[in-house]
DNA sequence: CCTTATAATGTAGCACGCTACCAAGTTTCG
DNA sequence: CGAAACTTGGTAGCGTGCTACATTATAAGG
């Protein structure tokens, strides 16, 4: 019976794992793996629902903090992938929006994505993989990590995803 | 039926949130996360096993590549936690020895470890924590995420953690 | 209306993860 | 033995996460 490692560090192992994992296939393209996540947020939110996305929108759907959005849309910016549109309902929102440059990587990014969680549960049973999102969001509910919903309530009927 | 988020940034929300929690049990005490966590693996290997550590172990065992390992160490040197010792049997070699200073904190940082690893598995009964870990274990697997023990192959039977 | 509280965002500064590159020691093999 | 290959670890530079603080706009209460 060989040590096992703490769940901590195990997780993180894997977290940091699928960030390269998703920095690889992407790199090509310029974007990062968490530039990759909030292109394809932002999109989903843009085209498919047609509802403006603020920062406060990615900070709770990501569960991260706002310094953390402001800098990654501010390499995006930089990179030309999205712009801001101040808002005018509220002064100190900027409504973010994804270029047409960004609109070209959407497909490609998305399978990105979809190709890393495929390989995240490769070899587990419909029934395991339900299990592992179980528990999964038990250990993040322990953890207090908020988990919003991608689709705004007042929409929520009309996503297909 | 809600929107679940991809399994991707859901375990990266889980792992940021854990270090989170590390951290604010150990900042007390001057320690980050990361920083905890090589201590009590250092403790483990030089009082429990009477093992040297060097760099090379750490990558293998928290799966990191070496540049994240030697930032870290020399944060905790120059904080005042460790300090190294050349090897005389290979000489690009050093020994990764902690100092009283660091011993002191031994105790209080193996709590802070398992009271977090406690926090993240509430709730589950012991045969969900072990799916739990079988199925993580699985997905580490599907990544490439190496699995290294904490014990060196010649010492493992002498452990008892 | 005006003061105060709350909310959204920005900046500074740091820890930690990475890749890419470099230096030096050890090992291997002709 | 000597050259090439491998191993260990160091540095530079960057992206992403955080906390703490500041700024500005909106909301709430007297």
């Amino acid at each position: 019976m060989t040590h096992d490692r703490h769940l901590g560090t195990f997780i993180r192992s894997i977290s940091n794992a699928m960030a390269q994992n998703m920095q690889q296939k992407s790199e090509q393209l310029g974007l990062t793996s968490s530039q990759g996540m909030f292109l394809h947020h932002l999109w989903l939110r843009q085209e498919k629902l047609g509802v403006p996305t603020f920062a406060k929108d990615l900070e709770e759907f990501f569960d991260i903090k706002h310094p953390t959005v402001s800098g990654i849309l501010q390499r995006m910016e930089a990179a030309g992938f999205v712009e801001f549109q101040a808002s005018e309902a509220d002064r100190r929102r900027k409504a973010i929006l994804l270029t047409p440059k960004a609109m070209e990587l959407h497909l490609e990014t998305e399978r990105h994505i979809q190709q890393t969680e495929a390989r995240l549960v490769k070899g587990m049973s419909e029934a395991e993989i339900l299990e592992f999102r179980r528990l999964l969001r038990m250990a993040a509910d322990n953890l207090g990590v908020c988990h919003k919903p991608t689709i705004p309530e007042n929409k929520k009927e009309e996503s297909n995803l």
